[in-house]
DNA sequence: CCCTTGACCAAAC
DNA sequence: GGTTTGGCCAAGG
């Protein structure tokens, strides 16, 4: 989907601001992955949900170090790959973080409704 | 428009 | 266990 006869974006910035909202339902202790949010969104967009969250403005507000990747790794933060920070947040919050990675079974939390 | 770039994924070496 | 490869799709140039 790209524009109307008025050159204006139709879905732009809706798919961002689906990413965000599920973002920000993340429980605290727990994570969930590019993947899962993408399939909430009936998409296969797995990249396209980190260029969303890539385009956050509010670190706080929105956690996003709660996203990871769907193999266990901590996937990226800021633009930096394993990012100290991106972990430290999770350690903070009661996720073990092992050599970049963590636990999914222990740690991925589905219910987004 | 076409082309390139990613905070990714799954399968295959 | 790890690295490479092809695919994915939204955004930006």
């Amino acid at each position: 989907m790209k524009t109307n006869k008025y050159n204006l974006s139709i879905s732009s910035n809706m798919f961002q601001e689906k990413v965000l909202e599920l973002t920000k339902k993340i429980p605290k202790g727990k994570v969930t992955t590019y993947k899962e949010i993408a399939k909430k969104l009936k998409s296969k967009a797995y990249r396209a949900v980190g260029t969303a969250l890539r385009n956050n403005k509010t670190p706080i507000i929105i956690p996003c170090h709660r996203v990871v990747n769907s193999n266990g790794s901590v996937g990226s933060y800021k633009g930096v790959e394993n990012s100290k920070e991106k972990i430290k947040l999770l350690r903070k919050e009661g996720v073990k973080v092992v050599n970049g990675k963590l636990d999914l079974e222990e740690y991925l939390f589905l219910d987004l409704s």
